[in-house]
DNA sequence: TCGATTGAGTCAAACGTTTGTTTTAATTCA
DNA sequence: TGAATTAAAACAAACGTTTGACTCAATCGA
């Protein structure tokens, strides 16, 4: 293909990024190849080399294209959410969190990204790497403490009280489960695969969930924990 | 050691087991070579072919080795809740499900098989291999299986319908990801790692979360999915 | 305007190392 | 003695990385 060279470097790259995502989200580190990389980004060897440094220059290359992409796909969310919340009633924050957890399994589940992010992004959090702070910087992070906001307003806490935080954890943890434990529960089910059907009953009764966690009563825990166990 | 052969053959055995379930806990079946085995198992290198045929028959062997041993320190338990289940209140049953998921939550946190059995277990379920299939008959059926009688009970459903599934998931769900997502939840509460009043004050709010989920009104799914979406 | 030079990018080939596995010899115990 | 284990060495294959030649557009001095 005879293109401009500025042109091809870039296309490149981005090649790179591409097939090392596509590969680095189905498998582990170690598992993947630089000679399997280059070769379904249809590039040479040595341009992982004159990209990115190496194998481990790439991986983090990899992670901070990932969380860029989905950070990309939800910071308008997140921003109008967090807006939304300082003037919404409580109510509509609860809808606004039941409304994101469920996009946000949906996207897990059946969306592009849910390809690759789940495997990267929970495979940083039992043995983190660098590109754990990337993550968690860019994703983690956020998506957490607009979700706390959320949870604050509606039951009337701090975003940073430790119950909130807990709260949270639990509502990401069982949408989460559904993507990561997904072969378990395709067996369950006796489905081999998710369908809109299935995703739509997993998503009502989530729904109705979420709902009663809010409303557990509240149980503020401040910097201190009581000291009964 | 002057050992007997007998007794050798089946310490090195064991020994290899042991520390392969130590490197195939923390890392990917490819990030693992089988001379770190040997070394930490202080055995030969040839014993992985001898007692098992290669790597992979090692790792498979792990696996059922795991899956053995979580079984046995739980067996006994899913036993004794089955047999309970059948004459206890429904009151009695979400009360034994709430302390069977703060129990595995402290033991897949604090002890000795949380250390490695998380890693292969979520591990398997992103890209199963021929390990899963002993994960899920020895481990994960039991577990969801037993699980789903409890809220099948408390909620007045069939163990095998759908709502009973998709809850005991989430249920199931919103336990782990203090231990998946640990690194994140960690960050989010400002600590280095969990200590008896962490884990306290999650498990306080999980028992208020279980049971504001068993009380969501009931929403029976049964083989077929409603049609309004 | 033009030939020479530059420098980023790509390429095939080869590098030394590590991988899982096998072979061969020595050792152990019944 | 003979079968069972271990030990050490050697194996081919695959690994990540490096090398040096090459392409080609952009730049520069005359």
């Amino acid at each position: 293909m005879p293109v401009s060279n500025t042109h091809a470097r870039i296309e490149t790259r981005d090649r790179l990024l591409e097939a090392a995502l596509q590969a680095f989200g189905n498998r582990d580190y170690d598992g993947v190849s630089t000679r399997e990389i280059v070769e379904k980004a249809e590039a040479n060897i040595s341009a992982i080399s004159y990209h990115f440094g190496g194998k481990k220059g790439l991986y983090l290359a990899t992670v901070a294209y990932l969380a860029d992409r989905l950070h990309a796909g939800m910071a308008e969310q997140l921003e109008q959410i967090r807006q939304h919340a300082e003037v919404a009633s409580p109510h509509q924050c609860a809808e606004s969190l039941c409304r994101f957890l469920l996009h946000f399994l949906e996207n897990m589940l059946l969306g592009e990204v849910g390809k690759h992010a789940p495997g990267i992004i929970f495979r940083e959090q039992s043995q983190p790497t660098d590109a754990f702070e990337i993550l968690y910087d860019k994703l983690l992070a956020p998506m957490h403490g607009t979700l706390a906001r959320l949870v604050a307003r509606y039951r009337g806490l701090q975003a940073t009280d430790q119950a909130v935080i807990i709260m949270v954890h639990a509502l990401i943890g069982q949408t989460m489960i559904f993507r990561i434990g997904r072969t378990t529960f395709l067996r369950r089910m006796g489905t081999p695969a998710f369908d809109a059907a299935n995703l739509e009953a997993v998503k009502r009764q989530l729904r109705h969930y979420y709902m009663a966690i809010l409303n557990t009563t509240p149980d503020s825990i401040n910097t201190d924990i009581p000291h009964d166990a």
